[in-house]
Parts: structure tokens; C-alpha cells; sequence
DNA sequence: GTATTGACTAACCATTTAGTTAATACAAAA
DNA sequence: TTTTGTATTAACTAAATGGTTAGTCAATAC
């Protein structure tokens, strides 16, 4: 009934997902080991493969929920009928929110899809997600309308993911080179939450500058 | 003699370095195998061993050598005493040059340093590199002149860093979503390696917008 | 001409690791 | 109470993997 809202008394089988998510997100799956998944969910390794088979289809389910996680916001937000810089405000708030709650996230997908982007892309067409034309016109339209610079709408969107994601993904080595501590680095990924829409919008904003050329 | 020139018939030990760089690059310290590493260099498991005793020690000259390809380049460049602008065109154009050169080792440092954050900051230490200070002011100082908008200078750094690395580490997800052929990505990237300081400039330009709030 | 050394190999060893199995606990159904 | 199916475990297996060893060979030293 409440299953959701309990936490303590999981099935074995959520508690496996849950231990191999955790595993998997922070070691990938060259350096996770089966054992020490099942460490982590308190039971017996021989339950691991009684409920996923093998290591390659408990690592394909916490892979799918990852993907699950990451592009269907994307899709979501994007698709809003909003004004652009508006959508690229909510965008950029609520992308960096959710990276910073799940900061392995990122980095473990971009890591296994690099690792195997035959799975990635057969995943991606099974699921048929598909990134926002939606997003891809507002820019091109607003370009069109001089609303703002004319810049190539594929160009803009890498760039406002590197600005989310990067961040998060690369958080030791900036911790490492700028020796800040865990709570620098927070006030900092706090501030960029509005700070990096700004940084943004100003870039491709009109104001009086001398159009092409 | 002209060793250096003639790669034909390189000794063993950098035979081995070669091939531990390209399977460390592309797999990892945990995804890494010895005897791969030893087949890739044509050579026995065993000289594996005989010239760098452990797989740990191998990896470490290896990862070493990466550390000393990404930072002396950033540290060189933005201690050059040349106008801003200047200095953040000529480094986001060679810094995407040598990430397109190397594509793996962005990728790489950036999720060994995740995995091992410890060995991460002794290195860091022990090498003495430090982050430019002189790029910090310089932003500082232009921001104070008024002659930049007002910006913490983490922030803009972290942009601009961001804006070069992400593309090449995330390079299978974005050919993946965009389906973009390789050369696709290669035009993609090549646009990036001057439109990229374009962005960053038109974001903190002063131009007429309306300074402080 | 013999001893010594550095480079190198094949075979081996110990441990780790994914995966299996056979037995058992347990709850629900009959 | 017996039966039956599901959940769970301890113990095991086979393969992979990092690392070692004993010994070969060619060049160099004495």
C-alpha cells in the first residue's frame, strides 16, 4: 500500500536496485563488484543473480533508470510553450537542482556511454526519447527575428549543458585546484543556479551590438 | 642518438607507456587489463612487471604524464600579459585543439580524480602547479574597471573551462543525440574552437547594458 | 674464456570474481 | 497437516587476473 512512503522494510529486489545504484554510480561498472553490492543491500550475493541474472543486466537496469533520470527533464522543460529566456532561466534552475541532488549522475552516464555507445544508442531509440525540436526552433526563430545574435541552436544548447553539467561533473578537480571546501563549493554551485542563465541570456541578448559581420 | 626522432624502434619501457596510455585513456585503471596492455605493446605480460613492478605504479606514470599535458598548457597561456580578450581567445582556441588532439584525456583525468581524489591533490601538490593567479586578476581588475561586467572570476573561469572540455567528454552522448556523423562532430567542433571565445566575450562585454541592477 | 648483467619469456601461483547449486526456511494453499 | 512454490543462504566452481619465478640469451666486463 504505502510501500513508497516507508523507507525501512523494502523488498529485496528495490533493495538491490538501490545498493547497485549506488555501487555502479561511484565505481561504474568496470570497478563495481558483485559482492559488494550485495554488501551494501545486507543480503547474499546469490540474490543478486536470482533477481537480474547476471552483473551486465543489473548494471542495464540502473543504467536505464539513469537515462530515465537525465534526458526526460530535459524533454520536459524544453518543451514548455514560454518565452526563450524564460525557458532558459527554468532550464538552467532546475537542471543544475537536479544534477547537484544526484551528483554522480552526469559523470557516470557520460562515462559508460563512452565506454559503450552501442548500448546507449539502441537504449536512446528503444525509449524513443528524443531531444526537444521544440527548443531547436525557439532558438532558430528567435535568431530569425533578431531577438537575439544569430548563432547555430546546436551551438547554444551544448553550451548551456556544459554550463549545468560540467560543474558538477568535474566538482574534485575544481575542489582539488581552487582548494575549496565542501561548503565553498556548494555556495558556489548555489550562486550558479541564476548566475549561469545570466551568463547566457547575455550572450546572445541584442543590446546594441553590431548584428553580423 | 636521434631517438627521439625515429619512432620505429622505441625501447621497451616506452613501448609499454605507449600502450598502458592508450588502454588506460580509453578504459580506465579498473576497466584496464595487464595482459591487454601487454598485447597492445607486443611484449610479454612479464616487462609489465620487470620495468614498472605493479599495475598501481604503471597507472601512476601514466596519469602523472596526463596531469602534466592538461595543466602546464592551461597555466602557460593565461600567464601570458596581453589584453583579456586576447587571452581568452587564444586560450579556448588551443585548448579545444589540444582536447580534440587528446580526446580521451579530459575524460580520463576528470574520472580518476573522482575516483581517487586523495592521489589526486598529492600529485597536485608535489608537481607544484598552481592555477594561474595572474587570470584571476586580471578578470578581477577588468570587472573593477568597468571594463567587463561584474563577475567572480571562479565563475567566468569555470565558464570558460566548461565550454572547452565538456564538448570532447561528452562527445558520444551528443553525436548519440543529434546523430551527428563523425565528421558532423568534427565540423561542430572546429566552429567551437573560435565561436566558443565569441559566446564568452559577448556574455561579459559591457556594450550599453544597464551596469548594476 | 669465464663471470656478470640486463632484457626477456613461458609457465606457474594465489587471489579475485561472476556465476551456480543444493539444501533450507517459510508462507500460503490444499 | 501436508504440499507446494518462493525466497534465501552457504558452499562451491570455473575463469580471469595481477603478480612471481626460474631460467634463457646476448652483450659486456674482467
Amino acid at each position: 500500500m504505502d510501500s513508497q512512503i516507508i523507507n525501512k522494510e523494502k523488498g529485496t529486489e528495490a533493495k538491490i536496485l538501490d545498493a547497485a545504484r549506488n555501487i555502479f554510480h561511484t565505481k561504474g561498472l568496470a570497478g563495481a563488484r558483485m559482492q559488494e553490492i550485495a554488501d551494501e543491500a545486507g543480503i547474499n550475493k546469490a540474490m543478486l543473480h536470482y533477481y537480474y541474472r547476471s552483473k551486465e543486466q543489473l548494471f542495464d537496469a540502473v543504467f536505464k533508470e539513469a537515462i530515465g533520470r537525465i534526458f526526460p527533464i530535459i524533454v520536459q522543460i524544453l518543451s514548455y510553450e514560454i518565452p526563450l529566456f524564460d525557458k532558459i532561466r527554468i532550464f538552467v534552475k532546475e537542471y543544475i537542482r537536479l544534477m547537484r541532488e544526484n551528483p554522480y549522475l552526469p559523470g557516470f552516464v557520460i562515462n559508460e556511454i563512452t565506454q559503450h555507445p552501442d548500448k546507449f544508442a539502441n537504449l536512446f531509440a528503444e525509449k524513443g526519447i528524443e531531444f526537444p525540436k521544440v527548443f531547436y526552433d525557439d532558438i532558430k526563430n528567435s535568431a530569425e527575428k533578431g531577438e537575439i545574435i544569430n548563432i547555430d541552436p546546436l551551438m547554444l544548447i551544448v553550451n548551456i549543458i556544459a554550463l549545468c553539467i560540467f560543474p558538477v561533473v568535474a566538482k574534485p578537480v575544481i575542489k582539488g585546484i581552487y582548494r575549496l571546501t565542501e561548503e565553498d563549493y556548494n555556495d558556489f554551485m548555489e550562486k550558479r543556479e541564476y548566475e549561469v542563465a545570466d551568463f547566457i541570456i547575455n550572450s546572445i541578448s541584442m543590446n546594441n551590438k553590431n548584428g553580423d559581420k
